[in-house]
DNA sequence: TGACGGTATGCTTATTCAGGAATATAGTCA
DNA sequence: TGACTATATTCCTGAATAAGCATACCGTCA
C-alpha cells in the first residue's frame, strides 16, 4: 500500500465546521453562554446578566439554538434556554489554552 | 462564604475569544490547516492543495500565523508554513463530535 | 374580552471581511 | 546588473451580519 495520504476534506465539510465556529466568534454570544454556565435562564435574566438588549439577545439565543449549542424550553410567558452540548465550554477552554500559550510565546518575543 | 457565582468574564476576554474562533470561521482557513496536517509546506504547494489563489492563501495563511496557529519560516524564495499550535485539531475534532451529535439529534426529530 | 408582560421578528444602517486583480517586495541565478 | 520565481500587499467590490428600533406574536390574568 502506498503512503497514507490525509484524507481530503469536502468544501462542504469544511464550511460545515466553519459555519459553527462562526457561531462561536461573536462576544455577545460567547457572554450569554458563560451566564449559562450555572444552568437554565429566562430571556430577561440573560437581558441582566449580560446587558444585551432584549431584541439582540433573542437573536443571538436563537442562533446558538439553532446551532443546538442551547435547548430552549417554553413554560408559559417564560422562555428558557439552557445548554444543550457541554461540549461547547471544553472548545471555550481549550481555545483559552491556546491564547495562554500564544502569549506566552508573544512575551518570549519581547523578553 | 456566600454561594459561589460563576465569575465574571471581562468584555475584553469575551471579544479576545470571540476574535479567535473567528480565526477558525472560515472555510479556506480551516481546508489550510487540514493541508498543514501531515507537516510544513509552502505558499504553492497550498495553493495547489487547497485551489486557492495565491494572494488569498497568503492573506488567510498571515491570519493564521498572527494567531498563532502557524509558525512561518522563510528559506530563500520560500516560505514554510507549519502547525504552531496543535491544539487546533482538538478543537476541530472537538467541534466535529458536537456536529455529529446534533445531526444526531436533527435526526431523532425527523424519525 | 382587553390590557399587559415576555419574547420573537422585520427593517434599516453601518461595519466587517473574503475574493479578485494588479502590483510591490524579496531572493536567486544568469 | 537584469530576468525570473515566490510571496506579500494594496485597492476595490460585493456579501454577510450585528445592533437599534419598531412592532408583531403569544400566553396570562383581571
Amino acid at each position: 500500500m502506498a503512503r497514507k495520504k490525509t484524507k481530503q476534506l469536502s468544501p462542504a465539510a469544511l464550511e460545515l465546521l466553519a459555519a459553527r465556529f462562526r457561531v462561536l466568534a461573536d462576544a455577545s454570544r460567547l457572554g450569554l453562554l458563560h451566564a449559562l454556565m450555572d444552568g437554565e435562564r429566562n430571556v430577561n435574566q440573560l437581558v441582566e446578566l449580560t446587558g444585551l438588549a432584549q431584541a439582540n439577545a433573542s437573536k443571538h439565543l436563537s442562533q446558538l439554538a439553532d446551532a443546538g449549542f442551547l435547548n430552549r424550553r417554553r413554560d408559559g410567558l417564560y422562555t428558557w434556554y439552557g445548554i444543550a452540548d457541554p461540549s461547547v465550554f471544553e472548545l471555550c477552554d481549550l481555545m483559552c489554552g491556546s491564547i495562554a500559550r500564544k502569549l506566552g510565546r508573544d512575551l518570549q518575543e519581547i523578553a
